[in-house]
DNA sequence: ATGATCTCCTGAGCGC
DNA sequence: TGCGCTCAGGAGATCA
């Protein structure tokens, strides 16, 4: 569910409210993850302070007093949500951290999906087995034209949703990507010239950004850390929209698969 | 190296 | 109202 947009508004909205923050409580309801939170988990928490918050990928990262680093990666389905110190527990809370100013964070996952743990920081890069952040300055055209000569049988949609090579973009945000640069999804990486690798780097740039102004995409699911819903579904090009006319030309929204996952295009607007 | 397929889960939506 | 079916924003394993 929440891709890059959704766990920065997360991190955008909690992070100025947790850092510093001691952790003073961890209630582990349901370790059953599809990765089992480990038994020491809890212990691995309490008494800890939180030194900050960031992200990488689709990861997020919360640095710890201690040096380590509690890592949270919310699935398809996860929610971490800061509420009041009277908050009633809800179907699949499965941790609720309490905090020193009383208030609790909880973790909601109803796929379990998700993963929590807390890892060493020098861990982090082989935890997250994570490439660049879609957002850094490192994703350029170069980058983009390198990559896809390294993994020039793959499918583009498929390069651009690799998260060893580009950590962050999920199965909405490509389909709008690849729209916005007018490349259709199933082109063999290994044959896009360069100036679609440089429209590729600008449209992950400024669909990014601006679903981060519109703090992310609810189709179902997802809410910020304060339950609030973004609201970019309403600008999404292709997204979900099969059979629908393509808001640029009016021709219709096309809908396939491609390596298993739903995919959006427009025949005209995308080559 | 890569795509297809399956898997982990629950819930929503749909046709009947 | 309810049943059964399909599908969902992620990602790892297995197989060909």
């Amino acid at each position: 569910m929440p891709e890059l947009p959704e766990v920065e508004t997360i991190v955008r909205g909690l992070e100025p409210v947790l850092r510093g923050r001691r952790i003073v409580a961890v209630d582990v309801r349901e370790p059953r993850l599809r990765t089992a939170i480990a038994p020491d988990f809890a212990a691995r928490l309490t008494g800890r302070r939180i030194a900050g918050m960031s992200r990488h990928g689709k990861f997020i990262l919360l640095a710890l007093d201690h040096g380590g680093i509690w890592l949270v990666h919310l699935g398809m389905t996860g929610r971490v949500t800061l509420g009041a110190p009277e908050r009633t527990a809800r179907p699949h809370d499965h941790v609720v951290v309490r905090l020193d100013d009383g208030r609790v964070l909880t973790y909601n996952d109803p796929r379990r999906f998700g993963r929590l743990a807390v890892i060493a920081a020098d861990a982090t890069a082989a935890e997250t087995a994570a490439g660049i952040d879609a957002l850094s300055p490192a994703l350029t055209a170069d980058f983009l034209h390198a990559r896809s000569r390294r993994h020039g049988r793959t499918t583009v949609k498929s390069l651009l949703m690799d998260q060893r090579e580009i950590a962050g973009l999920g199965n909405i945000y490509v389909n709008e990507i690849l729209f916005r640069a007018g490349v259709r999804p199933r082109r063999r990486a290994g044959r896009l010239t360069r100036a679609e690798c440089a429209r590729l780097a600008a449209a992950t740039r400024s669909i990014l950004g601006a679903a981060i102004a519109r703090g992310g995409s609810s189709i179902s699911d997802y809410r910020d850390g304060f339950e609030r819903s973004g609201s970019y579904q309403r600008r999404h090009q292709v997204y979900d929209r099969a059979g629908e006319p393509c808001r640029r030309c009016g021709g219709p929204v096309r809908g396939c698969v491609v390596t298993g996952r739903s995919t959006f295009y427009c025949a005209r607007c995308q080559r």
